[in-house]
DNA sequence: AGCACGCCGACT
DNA sequence: GTCGGCGTGCTC
């Protein structure tokens, strides 16, 4: 008997082995899907880890229900893989294969209700809700549990279901179902027996009392004669004809209809690519980084803004490709604007597909599917596209690979694309190269440890000039009243200055809504939300009170909860204000909004960015969003409206961050004609990371940040993992917390810090403590420390006070 | 994640 | 007394 050990799509701390049942033995293989029950009823599709013939001695086996594809969903480097994401971040497999598979793969099944027409219906024996189910079922014949939840209006109705069944009053099987549907449209086609010019001829005569219908039939044949297949739908809009008037063709036999499978996602024709010639300084990068990979595996290449890295990672591409090899191409999700899905599209059409949050669940099992099969060459994608089942990889790019959106938060598995995607490249033997302005302390440090190749490229394309930095004393020009609504005197002469160019603008700053919360001026109370221990954000656009935290919206507040007096006042400023002041300081100006609240609907990100590059906006206030993957000719003025804001966070990652904003946000000025200004307002012009700003100067940020880094412990000298508690009563989490720690302790010593609760104490109603562990650059010593840790975790859920505590490990937290 | 089972308060 | 709430434990 064989044995098969199954990933199922659930948080289990193990995979379970079922059996084989030996008609499936030939087509069962290790990354097949297959249907499994669970527990008494539910069936799961899950995945099949490994084939083995140990049958376990503790339990009996269920079997296999059913392998629910003729060839593997994914092949063993995927499995290989997955099992590494889950042992580095401390996951269940489970975890991985839910965050790997498209929706419409995972399965699990339902129980239906039917209703059972032997009972007739003498509902006298019933109760009320037994009777309310009975009535509806009768009438609708079938009922989900949601259904049924609803009727009743509560959770639990397992008990009631089982009377009903015991009553005859109904019947439940569990239905397990495929959710992906191919889409299917119609094609138009001509009558087989019409084929030849002598079978044609007489339909003409036979036609001409019906114009409308040979003119669609004409219609038709130019369209065929065109591009062959021609689908319902295309033949009606070209021909202006109504359904009708084909109706009229098909049912005298001269055109049918049929259905046919179509692609969601079309690869497009591929097109001679465009050639074209690298600067001498893309040159030499390219040349350095393919040296570099003749011994390393993973090249950083550091390239200023502008710099044309791009067509560096193109002519890599088309390497990788004449080798026969897949790429890879990762970016932030909101990097991956049009602008530059287009650019690689003209390069690679017809071998390109692109992967992000926003495709569907049917999309995503396409083009799964056809990266699967080798037919998409080219993935340009977000994090997730990571975990998509390539087959033969040569190579991974990671743009902006600084980027903190790289790093999975929430829900686990909690993993790095950037690191992640070096263990996964190297199951190919395949290359990676790290592309950034502003390359992340760790990365920089691999490379300088001589762990990775280090390409510099510090020459704009083009022969740009870097812009110039001027940093605006916000302390002086508030004493000298030069300061109106957060903007400087200078700032507003610049703005003016650019308006009058016709050039755009570009202003940052990186809190959205309107004031990031309400003061009484009296006694200095602060509304919070009641599930978070934040303040509430004023968005005066919906006029309510947001909680950035869990997204609860409350109405706006006038008394103050503390004294009663009616002295609130919205305090500090957001994109919002920033946005009306504007408006009022320039009110010719055409100004738009980009952040998280402007660009919630889909798309409309794309638009903006769209009608920026129409010069359809002059000045455009934005968050973090603006400073990703934009490239305007047009903009010759940033403005960072508050440095401080950005160098105030307690982390001991903030300098770094800021430098790599504030760098990348002045990127986006001056990128074609001319040379480009960005302002920064401070109040603290001191701060050293500022002057590295004004100078451009990576290294000297980097030189000084790292030596803080050696002497504090932090990464890239170690590895960090934090260990959030997560419970209902704030005393539990706190004394769990406590313990945890005492135990951790004694095997830590100062590897341990951190033990407290975080900044924001409590979300959604869950009190938090945090305790960070410093893991030595030591495998062996890592992997002992999480099993370790991991002995500790299921220790104190084991005690009984504790065992709703969550417990939530993130390896390499950012 | 479900779902079953068992223990406690508020109702007919 | 019982219904139905919720906390707890198990699923190969």
């Amino acid at each position: 008997m064989k044995y098969a050990d199954v990933i199922l799509p659930l948080a289990l701390p193990r995979n379970y082995t079922y059996a084989v049942p030996p008609e499936m033995e030939s087509s069962i293989q290790p990354g097949s899907r297959v249907a499994v029950q669970l527990g008494k009823q539910k069936r799961y599709a899950g995945i099949v880890k490994r084939i083995h013939d140990l049958p376990p001695s503790n339990y009996k086996t269920k079997p296999i229900l059913d392998v629910l594809d003729k060839e593997p969903v994914v092949y063993p480097t995927q499995l290989a893989f997955w099992e590494w994401i889950a042992q580095y971040y401390m996951c269940n497999e489970g975890d991985v294969l839910n965050a790997a598979l498209p929706a419409h793969l995972k399965l699990s099944s339902e129980t239906v209700l039917l209703y059972n027409d032997a009972f007739g219906d003498d509902f006298t024996a019933l109760s009320d809700h037994e009777y309310l189910i009975a009535e509806a079922l009768q009438i609708r014949k079938e009922l989900r549990i949601g259904e049924v939840q609803l009727i009743l209006d509560r959770s639990d109705v397992y008990s009631l279901i089982k009377q009903l069944i015991e009553k005859r009053v109904c019947l439940v099987y569990e239905e397990l179902k495929e959710s992906y549907k191919a889409k299917l449209e119609n094609y138009v086609l001509l009558n087989p027996a019409l084929e030849s010019d002598e079978a044609m001829a007489p339909l003409f005569d036979e036609l001409s009392r019906a114009p409308k219908q040979l003119e669609l039939l004409l219609a038709y044949l130019h369209l065929v004669r065109t591009q062959g297949a021609v689908l319902q739908s295309e033949l009606l809009k070209k021909s202006g004809a109504s359904a009708a008037q084909l109706k009229g063709l098909v049912d005298k036999g001269i055109l049918q209809v049929e259905k046919r499978q179509v692609d969601r996602v079309p690869l497009g024709k591929m097109e001679t690519q465009l050639d074209f010639d690298l600067s001498p300084a893309q040159e030499k990068a390219l040349a350095e980084i393919r040296t570099g990979f003749q011994d390393k595996q993973v090249a950083l290449l550091h390239g200023v803004t502008s710099s044309g890295k791009t067509q560096i990672y193109v002519k890599l591409i088309e390497a990788a490709l004449a080798n026969g090899k897949q790429v890879l191409y990762l970016l932030p999700e909101i990097a991956l604007t049009a602008q530059i899905i287009r650019r690689l599209q003209k390069h690679f059409a017809g071998q390109i597909g692109i992967y992000h949050s926003r495709f569907s669940n049917n999309e995503r099992v396409e083009i799964w599917n056809k990266v699967k099969s080798g037919e998409i060459r080219i993935v340009l994608g977000a994090r997730s596209s990571l975990l998509l089942p390539f087959r033969d990889l040569g190579l991974i790019i990671l743009d902006e690979e600084h980027d903190a959106s790289f790093k999975q938060h929430e829900p686990a598995p909690r993993y790095h694309a950037r690191d992640a995607a070096i263990y996964y490249a190297s199951l190919f033997k395949a290359k990676v190269l790290l592309g950034s302005a502003t390359p992340a302390l760790e990365s920089y440090y691999n490379a300088k440890q001589g762990k990775y190749a280090l390409v510099e490229l510090g020459e704009r394309f083009g022969g740009i000039d870097m812009p110039d930095i001027e940093i605006v004393d916000m302390k002086k020009e508030t004493a000298l009243k030069e300061v109106v609504n957060n903007f400087s005197s200078v700032l507003r002469k610049q703005i003016t200055q650019s308006l009058a160019d016709k050039k755009q603008v570009i202003l940052f700053q990186n809190r959205r809504g309107y004031a990031p919360f309400l003061l009484c001026t009296t006694c200095g109370w602060i509304p919070n939300c009641k599930q978070c221990d934040v303040s509430l954000t004023y968005h005066k656009h919906q006029d309510k009170l947001s909680c950035h935290y869990c997204g609860t919206r409350y109405p706006y507040i006038y008394v103050c909860g503390a004294c009663g007096s009616q002295t609130l006042f919205p305090k500090n400023f957001g994109t919002e204000k920033i946005e009306e002041d504007l408006q009022a300081l320039f009110p010719e100006a055409r100004i738009a909004r980009m952040d998280l609240d402007a660009i919630r609907s889909k798309d409309s990100h794309n638009k903006m960015i769209q009608s920026l590059e129409q010069r359809e906006i002059d000045i455009l206030v934005g968050t973090q969003m603006v400073v990703k993957g934009l490239d305007f000719e047009n903009v010759n003025l940033v403005g960072i409206l508050s440095a401080d804001s950005l160098l105030s966070y307690p982390d001991f990652r903030v300098n770094e961050r800021a430098f790599q904003l504030m760098e990348q946000v002045s990127g986006r000025s001056g990128r074609r004609d001319g040379k480009g200004k960005v302002i920064v307002q401070a109040s603290n012009t001191r701060h050293p990371i500022l002057q590295f700003v004004v100078e451009h100067n990576y290294r000297k940020m980097y030189e000084s940040e790292i030596a803080e880094r050696e002497q504090f412990g932090y990464p890239p000298f170690y590895r960090l993992m934090k260990i959030t508690l997560k419970h209902k009563q704030q005393q539990t989490v706190e004394q769990a917390a406590m313990v945890l720690g005492n135990w951790l302790k004694p095997h830590l010593g100062h590897q341990l810090v951190g033990l407290a609760a975080p900044l924001v104490s409590r979300v959604r109603g869950f009190y938090l403590q945090e305790m960070l562990i410093k893991l030595p650059k030591d495998s062996k010593k890592i992997s002992q420390i999480k099993q370790l840790a991991k002995e500790m975790f299921l220790q104190l859920t084991i005690e009984k006070q504790f065992r709703s505590v969550i417990i939530l490990p993130d390896v390499d937290c950012v």
